[in-house]
DNA sequence: TTTAATTATGCCAAATTCGACATATTAAAG
DNA sequence: CTTTAATATGTCGAATTTGGCATAATTAAA
């Protein structure tokens, strides 16, 4: 199972270090990406909820229509920071971007 | 008071968008700074807590004591990306990160 | 004080991320 | 089916962020 979870995430794209030779992702690497996929999936959940489209969050922001599709893809080409941009743009709270860290919100 | 705040940030290096010209940032970008500066002071503090050296951390994560400085400093120029990297280095959880932005967690 | 250790600041070229644009692909509606 | 809206994918040059390095500035210990 591990090795197919790095496989798909090799596709993705993410670099997976060193300790990932073995076949294994370090905790650290884990924790890391989960968090990203978390908050990618905030900001696809919020977005649908206000029933705006990729491009007019994208134009909010200052951004553009392909890199929202990337960022809600999981794509590692796409920082923390514009994800929390784009979160923050929905409406989200720094508290409920806290809460969806801490487990406990599902999908907001 | 909020003059000398923007002119603050401006010298760490932020670009106060339009909405600060007239002397006020937006909700979000006070949110996203807001959000920055949490972390990074919790980078200090952890890594103070564990009597760790900017020269130790930034070699823990391949990264370089100067750019530890500047994220420890606020520095715009660090993304939030590098942070948490930093963050989970030190043994920080995502729930702890959770908590922080919370506002449950003092200085943790 | 002097010395050593740590942290802060500035610059560089390389790597990454950016917005943008074009163009598939998919979904929904007619 | 066709049309249209929405999303996905790929590429480009520009902008940003990167690690590394030099060197101040600060702090702590002697």
């Amino acid at each position: 199972m591990d090795k197919k979870r790095k496989q798909q995430l090799e596709e993705k794209g993410f670099r997976v270090g060193s300790a990932a030779d073995f076949l294994e992702l370090s905790p650290e690497e884990e924790a890391y990406i989960d968090i990203r996929l978390d908050i990618s999936n905030m900001v696809k959940s919020q977005r649908a909820k206000r029933g705006w489209t990729q491009e007019q969050l994208a134009r909010a922001i200052g951004s553009s229509q392909s890199r929202i599709a990337k960022l809600e893809g999981g794509d590692p080409g796409i920082s923390l920071d514009l994800m929390i941009k784009a979160l923050l743009r929905l409406g989200t709270s720094k508290k409920q971007i806290g809460k969806l860290l801490e487990g406990e919100l599902e999908a907001a």
